[in-house]
DNA sequence: TGTAAAATACCCTTCTTTTGGTATTTTTTC
DNA sequence: GAAAAAATACCAAAAGAAGGGTATTTTACA
């Protein structure tokens, strides 16, 4: 490739041995990887100093959120094309990235030939969604079903734990849901019954270990 | 590098992105990528067919835990050099993957120069650990030292909040602990004052945000 | 349109938590 | 070695949680 082709590209990681990775594979290629950091607070200052014309940016750092240091790039006005790599699979995460301007979100389970073709067709107008995504929301969603059916919680009683999980009184809960506490008091009753636990610091864990907050 | 001095490497890794980076790192050194797997079940049968010589095993897989995997290879008495690599930085996992017979832990922030380095002093009698480990570690510490210090949290009052978030009553953390209720109940109310919360379901849920548990 | 499942509502008893105190002993720290 | 901080222990009133029921209305679906 010659050089006045070449795109610079930036990363923001915080797991080397991925750098490391994406150094490699750029090497021959149309890409040439001019830096990268793991330290979210210097990545505007890097970004400003090198001008880059992609950023490929983990979610997932140390101390500091991804999307807001995306927010604080589209604030600035920093003209760059940015990669999302990250191992969450939350579908809020993708709209929200969408929002902020981001041209792809990639999972960290993408191929390197992935990563190449997704950079080959990236321009201001798309957004590049990995297709492991919608794999993986898929599996997901089949998870968060199975396990609703195993459990046997209905609709209202997933709303009602998370309320319960909230740290709320059975009182404010009806109150905020228009209801009486006796219902409130059954609704829990019942779920205690299919989750088998019995009480509400079990109920709490068992949300934060099922990602139902 | 000659075909005879070349040690095969099989890798357990979800994140595609560093099995590529992995297959591009090991060209023209002495270790051959000859096989990967994202699914920890099938590692078992792989490694039996293709008997590498090194395995590099990712402990956060989907679904399966890695040490688990780990003991699993130790049961079935197959001759392999482990090699742990893994985003958690726990000094209880270090331990338990050396008792467990692995020859290194590496974090997933460690360089492709340090892997490299580490693969080639891999030997049955050694452990080796990341250099990074400690330093994390440090982090952590220092991070935890500052959160306990802001909350003016006292060392016996974060031991028993862990009891707390565990879902056990006044009394049986009285008991576990040799302790009179009254004690343990002191302990909650001055916690409570300290974090302004007035219920175990905030506290349990403090606990989570902040990784106490 | 009939029946099952889900959502709603109520009562009562027992046990635990929460909140208000006070107070002594042990450990740290200057 | 004195003072401060931490850990221990106790009492009691009021509030809430947990578990035992029973029963009606609404929604889903076959």
């Amino acid at each position: 490739m010659k050089g006045t082709e070449q795109k610079t590209v930036f990363v923001c990681e915080d797991h080397r041995i991925i750098v490391d990775g994406l150094k490699l594979l750029f090497e021959n290629t149309a890409y040439r990887l001019i830096g990268f950091t793991q330290d979210g607070t210097k990545l505007l200052d890097e970004l400003k100093r090198l001008k880059p014309n992609i950023l490929i940016l983990d979610l997932n750092l140390a101390g500091i959120d991804g999307l807001e240091l995306l927010s604080q790039i589209r604030v600035a006005k920093i003209d760059i094309q940015v990669v999302i790599l990250t191992m969450y699979h939350d579908e809020i995460l993708v709209s929200q990235a969408n929002n902020l301007g981001a041209q792809a979100f990639l999972l960290k389970n993408t191929s390197n030939s992935e990563l190449l073709n997704t950079l080959d067709r990236l321009n201001e107008n798309s957004f590049y969604v990995s297709k492991a995504i919608t794999k993986d929301q898929q599996t997901k969603k089949e998870y968060l079903d199975g396990f609703v059916s195993k459990m046997k919680l209905t609709k209202r009683e997933i709303e009602l734990i998370k309320h319960f999980a909230s740290g709320k009184s059975a009182l404010e809960i009806a109150k905020s849901l228009n209801l009486s506490v006796f219902t409130v008091e059954t609704h829990k009753k019942n779920i205690f019954k299919k989750l088998e636990i019995s009480s509400t610091v079990e109920l709490v864990n068992f949300s934060h270990e099922n990602n139902l907050l």
